[in-house]
DNA sequence: AGCACGCCGACT
DNA sequence: GTCGGCGTGCTC
């Protein structure tokens, strides 16, 4: 022991871990010391004695000596993360204004250490001649063999009529998947090869953006990246924004690479998702594969990573830390390469990136023109001339982003607006179900016979969804409806493709994902509703949406696309309508540029909220707070009130990011520790989306 | 964030 | 007299 002056004890023991207990509380931030137990190092996990209580805890440094009272961790976990996790998620916290905790929550290893052993159940004999079975029974036998889930009750009764075994085994939980390690090489066109030789012969820390058009062969090039990538030595990670809406790009993935690779998706169950994690983290399989958190998979020495459809809203995390997966790759692909592809690329990525384009479609496809048809010389929603090329079409895809049958119902009498009590939003109409719902809190009620005020029986409906409007068109062709709404989505696709003859109407969701071969036309039924949200990018995810349509129709021969609009001239309408994707993208960073917009600033939100406090508006009194700290800042400005809470924001334009963010941090440490405003809570929102 | 300590009101 | 309200303070 070594005295340090009064009061402080520098204690000298076999070693320190300085340890972020995973709490989720602001205030609370690390390091905290322990004594080190034998093998742990950055990275560890382990238990702690916390206060009162018993705490999981991420070490994140070691020291020689501590000035504090240690004490000794109950355990030590089998598991642990790379330390290149661990700066990374210190990064994040300090990036996106939140703390090194919440960030470490987001890399653990997924649960499911303990259910190694599992059940595996085959078939033993065919079902005989008239066998009673249920039609849930034939399904069970038809998906063995395969380990056990939920359902092991059910192949229980299988088992006790002798038509399968069950046994336990200690195996890994292997995702579901067709085949396996057939490498089918493909001839790449000469974009192709241009493309590749720009990624294969990038320097380390070099960023691409890939900007092919729809059908041009992107997840060719990657397949040959990631294999040159493995070559070498060296690891990959492939961002895709939903695993579900993308099977065929993960199947080629398994095609080409087998075992090598490791899915981590929502899809899988805690055994699954440990076992691919495990296979990561030991070096056994060498590519992630993934939706936004597959960026933190446990992979170490990374050589590319691939940031598929690079424009997605899906990369933003909604959670604290509200992080951006597409920065977060930029960072972890600082030794490696990052290739960012895309159709409709960001003007931030064509800004920031090198760009190397593939112009053409590997099948020769042009694509299909597009027509805009000027709503505001028609009265209804659906406008003659696209009720005509419905007719006409054999297989069409038509966008209306608003669920429900309409958007809100008024009182013909009193003018009364049915409103969500909890938000301040329009109920939404859904009338096969007969009730009106909050699309923000998911409130619902009967739908009103009469009106709750004046007694009118005279209720009106505005406006159209994708209910409504799923039956109208339904007097043209047989409709399928995709939204939120479906239970699933996967076999509305399937009925879609092998329709004869059919319309799928759906939001955002239908311009994705799916190939297929004979749609003829698509429909945007309202281009204004994207065109009108309140939002320095709502150019952009229009110009976005039309052209993901057209590359949807693009693969049939008289293909075409109409976009209903009554503001046709909007730049990216008119843009869209010619494919001039140069165009439009040098007028929207013109436009940004002059505007001081990303990428020619960073913004910060800061959202407050918090339940109404005796008639004060607490959340926008907290926001003023946080704008007198950080000084220059825009707002606050009320936003609606949501799940009971009023809400308030600031935004902050920043040029030099790193001390907007410094100042933001303090802003908002300050008035979270401010007894005046506890009942508000704060949300940094970094490069808000 | 938990969790305990602590200091004031209504119950067996 | 004690059960229990939630204000405030601490966690290596």
């Amino acid at each position: 022991m070594i005295a340090r002056g009064p009061g402080h004890i520098l204690r000298a023991v076999d070693g320190v871990i300085q340890v972020e207990p995973l709490t989720t509380a602001r205030s609370l931030r690390g390091p905290f010391d322990y004594t080190r137990p034998p093998g742990t190092g950055i990275g560890s996990l382990v238990e702690v004695p916390f206060g009162r209580q018993r705490i999981t805890a991420v070490v994140t440094a070691t020291a020689s000596a501590s000035e504090h009272q240690l004490s000794d961790p109950f355990r030590v976990h089998d598991e642990s993360l790379p330390s290149e996790l661990v700066e990374l998620a210190v990064w994040m916290a300090r990036e996106y204004c939140s703390t090194p905790a919440r960030a470490l929550s987001l890399l653990l290893p997924p649960k499911g250490a303990s259910a190694r052993r599992l059940m595996w159940a085959e078939q033993v004999r065919e079902p005989e001649q008239g066998e009673r079975l249920t039609e849930n029974q034939r399904a069970l036998l038809a998906s063995l063999p395969r380990f056990a889930g939920t359902d092991l009750g059910s192949l229980r009764r299988l088992e006790t009529r002798g038509l399968i075994k069950i046994e336990l085994r200690s195996s890994r939980r292997e995702p579901s998947r067709s085949s396996i390690g057939v490498s089918r090489d493909v001839e790449l066109n000469r974009d192709q090869v241009a493309a590749l030789a720009q990624i294969t012969g990038a320097e380390p820390g070099e960023r691409l953006l890939l900007h092919g058009v729809t059908g041009s062969g992107k997840t060719e090039v990657y397949l040959c990246a990631v294999a040159d990538t493995l070559a070498r030595g060296r690891n990959a990670i492939i961002l895709v924004p939903e695993i579900a809406l993308t099977p065929q790009m993960v199947q080629r993935f398994y095609e080409r690479f087998g075992d090598t690779i490791a899915v981590l998706h929502s899809g899988l169950s805690d055994g699954e998702r440990y076992d691919e994690w495990q296979r990561l983290r030991s070096g056994e399989a060498r590519i992630a594969v993934g939706p936004r958190s597959a960026v933190f998979a446990p992979l170490t020495n990374i050589g590319l990573i691939v940031v598929d459809e690079e424009h997605d809203s899906s990369y933003k995390h909604e959670g604290d830390p509200r992080y951006d997966a597409r920065n977060v790759a930029e960072r972890r692909a600082a030794a490696g390469v990052l290739v960012c592809g895309s159709a409709t690329p960001r003007p931030e990525s064509v800004h920031g990136l090198r760009r190397v384009q593939m112009p053409a479609r590997v099948d020769g496809a042009v694509l299909p023109p597009v027509e805009v048809v000027d709503l505001s010389e028609c009265a209804g929603y659906l406008h003659p001339r696209t009720h005509e090329a419905l007719a006409a079409s054999r297989k069409a895809i038509v966008l209306l982003n608003r669920r429900g049958w309409s958007n809100f119902l008024t009182c013909s009498s009193c003018a009364r607006v049915w409103q969500c009590p909890d938000c301040d939003v329009a109920l939404v109409l859904h009338r096969a179900e007969g009730i009106v719902s909050c699309h923000h809190c998911g409130h619902r009620e009967r739908v009103p016979r009469t009106c709750p005020d004046c007694g009118s029986v005279s209720i009106a409906r505005h406006g159209a969804g994708t209910e409504r409007a799923e039956q109208d068109l339904s007097a043209i062709a047989p409709v399928l409806r995709l939204d939120a709404g479906v239970r699933d989505p996967g076999a509305v696709l399937k009925r879609f493709h092998d329709a004869d003859r059919a319309i799928l109407i759906g939001t955002q969701v239908v311009a994705k994902g799916h190939d297929f071969p004979d749609v003829d036309l698509g429909v945007v039924l309202d281009a204004d509703s994207t065109l009108r949200f309140p939002d320095f990018r709502s150019e952009e995810r229009t110009f976005a949406l039309v052209t993901q349509l057209a590359g949807r129709a693009g693969r049939a021969r008289a293909g075409r696309v109409l976009v209903q609009t009554s503001s046709p001239d909007a730049p990216s309408i008119a843009h869209a309508a010619h494919h001039d994707a140069e165009g439009f993208i040098a007028g929207e960073l013109e436009r940004r540029r002059a505007l001081r917009y990303p990428p020619f600033s960073s913004l910060i939100r800061i959202v407050c909220s918090g339940a109404r406090d005796d008639g004060a508006h607490a959340p926008l009194a907290a926001a003023d707070a946080i704008k007198a700290h950080v000084g220059d800042a825009l707002g606050p400005a009320p936003l609606f009130r949501l799940r009971g809470r009023d809400r308030a924001q600031i935004v902050v334009k920043a040029s030099d990011r790193a001390a907007a963010i410094a100042k933001v941090d303090a802003a908002v440490r300050a008035v979270a520790a401010d007894k005046t405003f506890k009942t508000v809570s704060l949300s940094v929102d970094v490069d808000p989306q």
